[in-house]
DNA sequence: CGGCGGTACTG
DNA sequence: CAGTAC
DNA sequence: GCCG
């Protein structure tokens, strides 16, 4: 069951809650018994799970690191198969094949030889160097243009060129039809909304075409998108990725009408008969617009009269008839929200439709106050609709931009109304203490058990981030960093009370302990990894929360408006067009980088008491393992579901904001590594650097200098050891290990790899044979044999390629481009309507929706001698060649 | 503790 | 079959 | 070396 299955489920069974729920409703719903004992009733609730747990989705229902290391389906048309025929290798018989973008992402391409035939070419020399380790080799500009007969440039020792190949090769990104209007644009992530753009008006529900067999497209779908040049077409493996991913994507991020509409149908609408045909068009007017069928059935089944209202003034009945209300509620509902005063925005500041004023009814039956008007004075936390339009809110509250909003009022939905009641610990129902204004404070009492119990969620703030209603205000309703300083996390009361956080705790390198901790690349040299250390992490932290939520592409969400159902509306746009950009913003980022520097000393200083108080060990400990796990689980589940939210296409965002990432040192170092174990032969050494590969893959795309040891491992991919020594590369800055290890025979190994068809074993060999360098190769020295394709790779070590005169501008961003960018972009062109390939930007193309590979049209090319053209087109600002890398 | 992509091509 | 590429 |  999705989010928001289960949210709209959980709000119809709320808001129809009897008014005084009795005590076994309580007991069920919530394992809350007024009656009893609080822990009893708390123990009941974890143990006994009374909520179905299994029914109610612990975090957002989102996953990107399946998908972007999932097996993305490209197909390679067969026409341009038989071009990569020079070299070693063909597909005849297949025309598809899987690419796993996230490791193909070095720029490798085939050596087609013969292909270099052409009358008006441009070549273009590839400065040598690993284009993801090296941005500066792709400074080629046009000035690099010359013959490819200057391959004998590769002699730079360090370098390992990955062979650029001329090869006019196509692949096309095949992804699901495309969504029109919001949704997910996540290249790898892509599927279609649930609801077929039909069934809105229709009322059934239609499978996406995710769901069918792909090669089978069902008539109605295929005239449906017999004018679109996307389509759906996987291996079996991409096909299980893609039906898994719909699952779970499609159903959390329902279709634009799917969330009103349903929502409208838990809360119909009731106008009086009287002043039908008003209240009816106004009840249409009101929240969001909903399909007429609905409204129809409004029409017939109102019964209870309402008269027109605005959310202000049904707001201020309810102060103003405060306590009469208060009396009737006095007795057993739970006033969880008592202290909250609770800006409540319903869309429509004319009608407060039904929905509004149950909601408010409920806000005041549990305690909380409900102000009319928004006042900053007063309010203590905004609440909103599942999906606030930031205009309207603004309108509502007359705030000129959300960032006028205090920092410390949180804007959440309203789903973080409805949960909050099992995350918050039973109390006995008439609570005295008004004090507690926020949810954090519940947790405050350090009792084990409540961390156990709010464990049903990681924390607090976890909530305000995940029903947070305005993405720009992730961190929103957080403690200022400076006051949770002293403020001790409820994991860690009595220890870090005694010697407080800002004792300079040195970390005390322990030697290495046992075999197991310890790392070895050669028989000489052993890694002494210290001793691993735990820490809890700081979720109060806003820094971390709010850098997420600046994300590597800033506040905005881009791409996602240039994408239009009609590509010719995206000419509009400019490159320049997303207007009130912070221009301090990259300060911001390095202003917080550098304190969370500073952090990191203390983080780590403090983690030592928890990590004393584990080796306690009893039931203390024990909490410890448990909380630790959710923390683990939460940073997981929060990255992914941040990072959704932010991000739109990774063209869109230039390649600094990737590449110089938060934790680039480490990258280097681990990088380093990497070329370590891959320049040996065992098998170990090859899923090490398979690890590695993964771990700084997810290491680049972190969006957050890492600051503990505990906050790495999070990180799916890097583990115990590699945290370890991420974690020593934090503190000491290096790898003492890499200048051990790097000696003259792995870089001429690592160098020999670089050549195409030059593997682990042949660079051995060679080696091991006397050559030392490449001349050493091209001498044969030591008798060493080269296969032709060999013979090959090493003439055209250096790498350069030949397209076409008129196609130079789309080639030069094919070439570019990473294969990461590339597909990206590609994906872009494809959801605008457009196709796009080495050769040029097309329009207009029909394929036959019954073999998706079968162009009915060529289509009209739009663009293709410039690069500035194709990405003015695409609406994806000017990126210089350097800054098109996304690997 | 076993799996980590599966397949096509060269030699 | 091993080695390599994708 | 990570993950299940």
């Amino acid at each position: 069951m999705s989010d928001l299955e289960w949210f709209f489920r959980e709000e119809k069974r709320i808001l129809d809650m009897p008014e005084e729920p009795d005590e076994d409703y309580l007991a069920r719903v919530y394992g809350y018994r007024p009656s009893e004992d609080a822990t009893v009733a708390h123990e009941r609730g974890t143990s006994e799970a009374p909520i179905k747990d299994a029914d109610r989705p612990r975090e957002l229902n989102v996953d990107m690191s399946e998908s972007l290391n999932e097996v993305q389906k490209v197909t390679v048309p067969p026409e341009d198969l038989h071009i990569n025929q020079g070299m070693t290798t063909k597909r005849k018989s297949s025309t598809e094949r899987t690419v796993d973008p996230s490791v193909r992402h070095s720029k490798k391409r085939r050596l087609s030889p013969e292909h270099k035939k052409g009358s008006a070419s441009v070549t273009l020399a590839h400065a040598t160097g690993s284009a993801s380790d090296n941005p500066d080799s792709h400074e080629l500009h046009q000035t690099s243009v010359g013959p490819p007969t200057d391959a004998a440039g590769p002699q730079s020792p360090v370098a390992r060129p990955p062979i650029q190949q001329p090869v006019v090769k196509e692949t096309t990104i095949t992804s699901p039809a495309p969504d029109k209007g919001k949704a997910r644009e996540h290249e790898a992530n892509h599927v279609d909304p649930p609801l077929h753009p039909y069934s809105k008006s229709t009322g059934r529900i239609i499978a996406t075409n995710n769901d069918k067999q792909p090669d089978v497209p069902s008539p109605q779908q295929a005239s449906d998108d017999a004018t679109r040049t996307t389509h759906a077409r996987y291996s079996s493996h991409a096909k299980r990725t893609v039906k898994s991913k719909v699952i779970e994507v499609s159903t959390a991020n329902p279709g634009p009408a799917a969330a009103p509409s349903s929502s409208s149908v838990t809360t119909p609408a009731a106008p009086g008969p009287s002043s039908s045909k008003v209240s009816g068009a106004r009840a249409k007017k009101a929240e969001e617009p909903k399909p007429k069928t609905d409204a129809l059935k409004k029409e017939k089944s109102g019964k209870k009269k309402r008269e027109l209202i605005t959310p202000r003034e049904y707001a201020q009945r309810l102060q103003d008839n405060l306590s009469e209300v208060a009396a009737t509620r006095k007795s057993r509902a739970s006033p969880y929200l008592r202290g909250k005063r609770i800006y409540y925005h319903g869309g429509d500041m004319q009608y407060a439709s039904e929905e509004t004023r149950k909601r408010m009814d409920y806000i005041i039956r549990y305690g909380g106050t409900v102000v009319p008007t928004y006042d900053p004075e007063v309010i203590t936390h905004i609440v909103t609709t599942e999906k606030p339009s930031a205009p309207a809110f603004l309108r509502a509250t007359g705030l000129r931009s959300l960032r006028d909003i205090p920092n410390h009022i949180p804007t959440v939905t309203w789903s973080w109304v409805i949960r909050a009641p099992r995350r918050v610990i039973p109390e006995t129902p008439v609570e005295k203490g008004g004090e507690s204004t926020d949810v954090a404070d519940n947790n405050k009492g350090d009792k084990t058990e409540q961390i156990e119990d709010s464990s049903s969620e990681p924390t607090a703030d976890y909530h305000l981030i995940v029903h947070a209603a305005f993405k720009d205000r992730l961190d929103a309703g957080m403690p200022p960093p400076p006051s949770n300083k002293g403020r001790s996390k409820p994991q860690q009361s009595a220890t870090s009370a005694a010697s407080g956080p800002s004792r300079p705790t040195p970390q005390e390198p322990k030697s290495g302990r046992d075999g197991s901790d310890t790392s070895i690349i050669s028989e000489f040299t052993v890694d002494r990894v210290e001793s691993k250390q735990s820490a809890i992490l700081d979720f109060d932290d806003s820094s971390f929360l709010g850098k997420l939520a600046a994300g590597p592409n800033g506040a905005g969400v881009p791409g996602r408006a240039t994408v239009t159902d009609n590509p010719k509306s995206s000419l509009n746009n400019k490159s320049d067009s997303t207007p009130e950009v912070d221009s301090l913003a990259p300060f911001y980022n390095q202003a917080r980088a550098e304190r969370e520097a500073e952090d990191l000393r203390s983080g780590l200083s403090s983690e030592e008491e928890s990590a004393k108080e584990i080796g306690n060990g009893g039931k203390r400990a024990a909490t410890h393992a448990v909380s630790k796990k959710r923390v683990r689980r939460f940073v997981h589940v929060f990255c992914r579901a941040i990072l959704t939210l932010i991000q739109g296409f990774l063209c869109d965002s230039k390649a600094e904001e990737h590449t110089a990432c938060a934790n680039q040192d480490v990258v280097n170092k681990l990088q380093e590594l990497r070329e370590l174990h891959k320049a040996k032969l065992s098998k170990e050494d090859t899923w090490k650097v398979y690890t590695y590969d993964k771990a700084i893959r997810a290491l680049r795309s972190y969006p957050t200098r890492i600051r503990c040891y505990e906050e790495a491992l999070a990180i799916p991919g890097i583990g115990d050891k590699t945290a370890q020594k991420i974690t020593e590369i934090l503190q000491t800055g290096d790898l003492r290990r890499i200048g051990y290890e790097k000696t003259e025979d792995i870089e001429a190994i690592n160098m020999f790899q670089g050549i195409y068809g030059v593997g682990r074993q042949t660079a051995y060999k060679w080696y091991a044979n006397g050559c030392r360098t490449l001349d050493d190769v091209r001498a044969r020295k030591g008798g060493i044999k080269l296969s032709t394709c060999q013979e090959i790779g090493l003439e055209y070590y250096a790498d350069f390629l030949t397209v076409p005169y008129e196609s130079r501008g789309a080639a030069l961003l094919y070439y570019t481009g990473d294969d990461i960018f590339n597909r990206s972009l590609r994906l872009k062109a494809n959801k605008m309507g457009y196709s796009l390939n080495q050769r040029g930007l097309y329009q207009g193309i029909v394929r036959n929706p019954s073999n998706k590979l079968e162009k009915l049209n060529e289509g009209t090319i739009i663009a293709s001698e410039t690069e500035e053209e194709i990405l003015r087109i695409l609406g994806v600002p000017w990126q210089e060649p350097h800054e098109r890398i996304r690997g």
